[in-house]
DNA sequence: CCTTGACTTGGAGTCCACTCCAGGTGGTAC
DNA sequence: GTACCACCTGGAGTGGACTCCAAGTCAAGG
């Protein structure tokens, strides 16, 4: 598959496909003879994987670092197993956060909804 | 209240607090004779504001925006309130991304442990 | 009086994650 | 054979949000 089918099917721009396998978070891909990125299967997953862990807003460095232990087979599955279990720790953390920011904002649109209808109520008012 | 208590109470930098006067997030402070900033009870909950809305990663523009139209009293209250819901919606969105990460996480951490779990009955095995 | 410490300023520097660009190659379509 | 793509490269530029710095002011303490 080449890149722009992967761009498109990821969401991910070329350019930011190519920046991410200069900074090592994809590794190198097989070219075809005259140089052009063929993406296999296990590469499209990868990225499928990173876009998801990107959205939420993950580190390339820690996922650099995790793929880099993948890399080195299975006696780092320890390792990364950490790093998924602290990132997990992060998500959720951050998902707490934004609850009680939803909490206040769904406060915050009350009080405006409020607000309104009293205006309207004084127009009626106004207009009587 | 001067700015190290500030900074102290809200876990924002002085310099933070300094930039987002700068950038027009948080309107100019009062100073004392000298030219020292002086918090007001208002000034504080507003940094409280802030920092829950920066701690999701609300945009500092769209923050402005909104105290920009604050500032214009109570006609701006409609604009305002859609400003809210807006960034409710996307707040929403961004809690549904990361449910599904979550998900994909717990589910990964599950095969390393399964992949652990079996890594250790071998090492059993060969230790027999 | 002078040092210390908290404050001030404008401007420069940093970090992250892209994003864009100029210049070049190679394969296909007319 | 030349026009047109899609691809390649290294390097520069961007945007957002800080973060740091040098140089200066002022009040209080020894």
């Amino acid at each position: 598959m080449k890149i722009s089918e992967v761009s498109e099917r990821s969401g991910i721009s070329k350019d930011t496909l190519r920046y991410y396998e200069r900074v090592g978070l994809i590794l190198p891909v097989n070219r075809t003879k005259n140089g052009i990125r063929e993406y296999s299967d296990l590469d499209v997953r990868r990225v499928e994987f990173i876009k998801c862990m990107r959205s939420v807003g993950l580190p390339i460095a820690v996922l650099s670092e995790y793929f880099k232990l993948v890399q080195q087979g299975d006696r780092t599955i320890e390792a990364r197993k950490e790093i998924l279990i602290e990132q997990r720790a992060q998500l959720i953390a951050q998902m707490e956060d934004m609850q009680s920011t939803l909490d206040m904002l769904n406060y915050k649109i009350g009080v405006y909804e409020q607000a309104v209808l009293e205006k309207e109520h004084e127009m009626v008012l106004a207009a009587v």
